[in-house]
DNA sequence: CTCATATCAGTAGCACTGACATAT
DNA sequence: CATATGTCAGTGATACTGATATGA
């Protein structure tokens, strides 16, 4: 050991305090790791095992919806809901009223993995506002959904 | 135009409030899109801008320590690394204290580029933060640091 | 025709494991 | 010796652009 590390996130050089969005990035990186190293033995990836929660919230979305909520193109997730349909997690169907779309739905054995894994998601998050009161979580929520919309505003 | 979008984040399936974890994850990428298009003239990703963000706030820095910092192994920020020194924006200087260590410190260019990008990253803070209280900022920066704090725990 | 959807091909950035040399 | 740092090699998942086909 040769000296003190935690140089903690990025910010702006001349203010004391850590820029938000560099906030928002480190914790995300730190939930990946997390996340990567829980759901590794089911040879998953953060984002394969995120996008299954979408799908369970979500279920009759389309490979281009699912795009734009996460911020990328159709191809790229194309890639992704492929992966997860070779495993056999979800499977698409076409839609009947306009025959371009493809639903993408979570199968039997998508929903079991993902019932598997709910206590320790839900442990992770406690373990993130440990020390919080209910009310300070709550504020928490309700800015971060604040900034969702706002960073969101006008994207389909 | 077939339907309205704007799924949201992921969430417990049951609950009505969604993850914390999930809104983070979700406003991460909504600000990763977003600036890695005001940077992409540039020829940088996102990852690459905020490493320069990072050694900026923390000059001292050895690849390693910084690879701690982003959760990832030393071999990916070598990566980056060689990729940033090769466009003149970081050098690389040994400890003369402990000659393992290859110190990595930002070059004028790349403090200039840093200036020339504060302004407007500077805007899409103020734009994710839009109609919330001073307040309100206050008290969301400090619980995502106690969030982060929590997360990081025990992380060197 | 225009637009949206989905896919195929190629490319690049990113992160991983394993192996290795070097310094503490 | 063990540990920490940094690199090289190979691999896989991710995301991009461009081109193409199909349906609304």
């Amino acid at each position: 050991m040769t000296q003190v590390d935690e140089p903690g996130p990025g910010s702006t050089p001349g203010g004391p305090e850590p820029m938000l969005i560099y906030l928002v990035k480190q914790i995300e990186l730190a939930i990946r790791s997390s996340l990567e190293d829980l759901i590794r033995p089911e040879g998953l990836t953060a984002l394969q095992y995120t996008a299954l929660t979408v799908l369970e919230r979500h279920p009759g979305l389309s490979t281009a919806q699912l795009a734009r909520n996460s911020f990328v193109t159709s191809q790229s997730m194309t890639d992704m809901i492929t992966a997860l349909g070779s495993r056999g997690l979800i499977e698409r169907t076409r839609d009947a009223h306009d025959r371009r779309r493809l639903v993408v739905a979570l199968t039997p054995k998508g929903r079991e993995l993902l019932d598997n894994y709910r206590d320790e998601i839900a442990a992770m998050e406690a373990q993130m506002t440990a020390g919080l009161t209910h009310m300070q979580v709550a504020r928490l929520r309700r800015s971060l959904n604040a900034c969702y919309a706002n960073l969101t505003d006008g994207h389909s």
